[in-house]
RNA sequence: UGGGGUAUGGGGUAAUUGGCAGCCCAGCGGAUUCUGGUUCCGUUAGUCUAGGUUCGAGUCCUAGUACCCCAACCA
């Protein structure tokens, strides 16, 4: 399906599955699974879990599934369901099956009925404020409900009546007899079923009791063979819970282990989807795939390959450890791949007027002579021939127009040439990418003092870019012909977050928002910067080069998303220069 | 307040389970380069604290400290 995904060697989870392989505890077989709820898109942390899940049973041979865990009807929903479904084959994994938690309701039920029978769990009568108020405090004592005490049989029959609809909602709950005295509040008597009549996205209105996750997960996990079963952190405290249940129920398979690992938190990011919800509905952002959101949508979007996000993910491991990765580090991932995978194109950004005075007209004059008579005939044009991609030769090259009227970076000409600036000024001579060298002759300034067009001549003999006497130029300019520029829009995206740590000091992420979190400037692209033939595909992402990493949107042509910058050794020097 | 989890350079993560603290990101220096990109070479910097065991401790023991999780009929 994919290139291995090879998990650090030094994952806990590859050390526990070696170690049930050496003790023969399932005769070898790993089986994991990836259990969302459908009540949201997937995020970067959901990758982390991801190609946690999928990457442990291919290093052991074993297979992954994907289980809807669908036990709450009131959040859930098909449309969810399909999202996570396109983004789990957009990151490249198969699921060996497709599950839903729903599915074993019926199931799950008679192991209730089981547990009921056996004493285990009884019906109670009382609401919720009050259950959670016996439920004590840390470091302070339950208290037993009155109804706990109930007899096998009227429990059964009350359960059987709570599934059969003669109680309204919330009246009853069926509950596990554990321990109210428990140091750990997941086993004081955890509420197994509740009863709600909420609308299901699959089972539609079967039923109108549900099952809580607790009760529902590890059992799914039993029903379906699984072995490894991860999940985040936080239930590290609910695995008491989640062995007893099924130290209690006669098993299919081998009882599956639960390892919790840590979740993925990146700087100047959020993933609570109550936050993320909330950038939406306040149109702080577009939707859940605008490409600030750190949804995989929202990251396709932007231009994130699939690939770096699993070699990302997989790079980082599976830990115990509460950290934040800094989003340098994914977006390192998302450069090295795009290095080798994009394609060149010239788009500038901060267009600058350059014109080649020397150069000839179709009339047999130059540039600057027919200027001088106030004539605005063009100049010839000639086609370069530039590779696509000088990191992949098979990706060939294309055709660039060339003509004495180009546009290049506003940044790329300086008046007053500071120190260490080796590009184009005055005297100084650069080379145009895959096409000429030329030396700037004079700039045109404006009453405001601002550059709005350059003077060069150019070496006929360096055309290609290189000079016959193989001198060298300290600088090498993309361009695009003035002529035949493309207008295109693009999207400067900065993070969303200016906070490393979103929240961290208000406890409210968005009071950390980057208010200039997207620039949209006007840009002049190159013709192959088109859709089409010898263009971009909708969705594609090119390097514009000495700028960038650009998705062109999948459905606006000539629109482009900026996925992330190119490393800029310039910046660096005028940040150090103050 | 009780229980549980976790601590390794600026950030992240390894260490064959008691034997040379390695790698990635970032930084810095250099080489190469028709992208101030890429690539290559070099380099700065670390075992939470205090004791202890041991020839030898990131790893074991004792006592602390810090951070995270748990008192939903959410997952």
């Amino acid at each position: 399906m994919i290139e291995p995904t090879v998990t650090s060697a030094g994952d806990f989870v590859a050390d526990t599955v070696r170690a049930d392989n050496a003790a023969g505890t399932y005769s070898g077989r790993v089986q994991t699974r990836f259990p969302p709820e459908p009540n949201g898109y997937l995020h970067i942390g959901h990758a982390k879990a991801i190609v946690a899940d999928f990457g442990i049973a291919e290093q052991f041979g074993g297979t992954c599934n994907l289980r809807f865990d669908d036990t709450n009807p009131d959040t859930e929903d098909t449309e969810y369901v399909d999202s996570i479904l396109d983004d789990i084959a957009w990151l490249g994994f198969a699921p060996a099956h497709v599950f839903y938690a729903s599915d074993y309701f019926a199931s799950l039920y008679d192991w209730a009925e089981s547990l009921v029978i056996l004493g285990l769990a009884y019906v109670d009568d009382q609401d919720q404020e009050t259950i959670s108020t016996q439920r004590g405090g840390f470091g302070k004592p339950g208290v037993e409900s009155p109804y706990r005490d109930r007899t096998p049989a009227e429990n059964l029959d009350l359960f059987r009546r709570m599934k059969a609809g003669e109680f309204a909602d919330g009246t009853k709950v069926l509950r596990a007899k554990i321990d109210m005295q428990s140091d750990n509040m997941a086993l004081r008597d955890p509420v197994m079923y509740r009863i709600r009549r909420g609308h299901h996205h699959r089972t539609h209105d079967a039923w109108v009791i549900y099952p809580t996750y607790d009760w529902a997960h590890g059992q799914s996990d039993a029903l379906e063979g699984v072995t490894h079963s991860m999940c985040s952190l936080e239930f590290v405290s609910h695995r008491p819970l989640y062995d007893w249940y099924l130290a209690h129920l006669e098993l299919p398979y081998e009882k599956p282990q639960q390892l919790e690992f840590a979740r993925l938190e990146l700087t100047h990011t959020i993933t609570s989807k109550r936050k993320l919800r909330q950038l939406i509905t306040e149109g702080i952002v577009d939707g859940w795939d605008d490409p600030r959101m750190p949804t995989l949508q929202g990251l396709r979007r932007r231009g994130y390959p699939a690939a770096a996000i699993r070699a990302f993910c997989a790079h980082i491991g599976v830990n115990k450890t509460n950290s934040r990765h800094s989003v340098e580090e994914l977006e390192s991932f998302v450069r090295t791949e795009l290095n080798r995978t994009a394609q060149r194109r010239m788009a500038v950004l901060k267009p600058l007027r350059l014109v080649i005075d020397d150069w000839p007209t179709a009339d047999g004059r130059t540039l600057g002579e027919a200027r001088a008579t106030g004539d605005t005939v063009a100049g010839v044009t000639e086609w370069f021939e530039i590779a696509n991609n000088p990191e992949c030769a098979e990706d060939g090259s294309r055709r660039v127009p060339f003509t004495g009227e180009l546009y290049i970076e506003a940044d790329d000409f300086a008046e007053v040439p500071p120190p260490k600036f080796f590009r184009l000024s005055v005297g100084r001579e650069v080379r145009l990418r895959g096409a000429y060298l030329v030396t700037a002759t004079g700039a045109v300034v404006d009453a405001q003092g601002a550059v709005t067009e350059v003077h060069a001549t150019y070496d006929p003999m360096s055309r290609g870019g290189n000079a016959p006497d193989g001198r060298k130029v300290k600088s090498t300019l993309h361009w695009v012909s003035a002529t035949h520029a493309l207008d295109a829009e693009v999207r400067l995206y900065e993070r969303l977050f200016a906070a490393e740590s979103p929240g961290e000091t208000t406890g409210d992420p968005l009071d950390d928002l980057n208010p200039g979190s997207v620039a949209v400037v006007q840009a002049k692209a190159e013709p192959a910067l088109a859709p089409g033939d010898g263009g971009v595909a909708p969705g594609q992402v090119v390097q514009f080069e000495r700028i960038g990493y650009f998705a062109a949107d999948r459905a606006a042509p000539l629109v482009f998303h900026r996925t992330v910058g190119l490393k800029d050794e310039w910046a660096a020097v005028q940040k150090r220069a103050g």
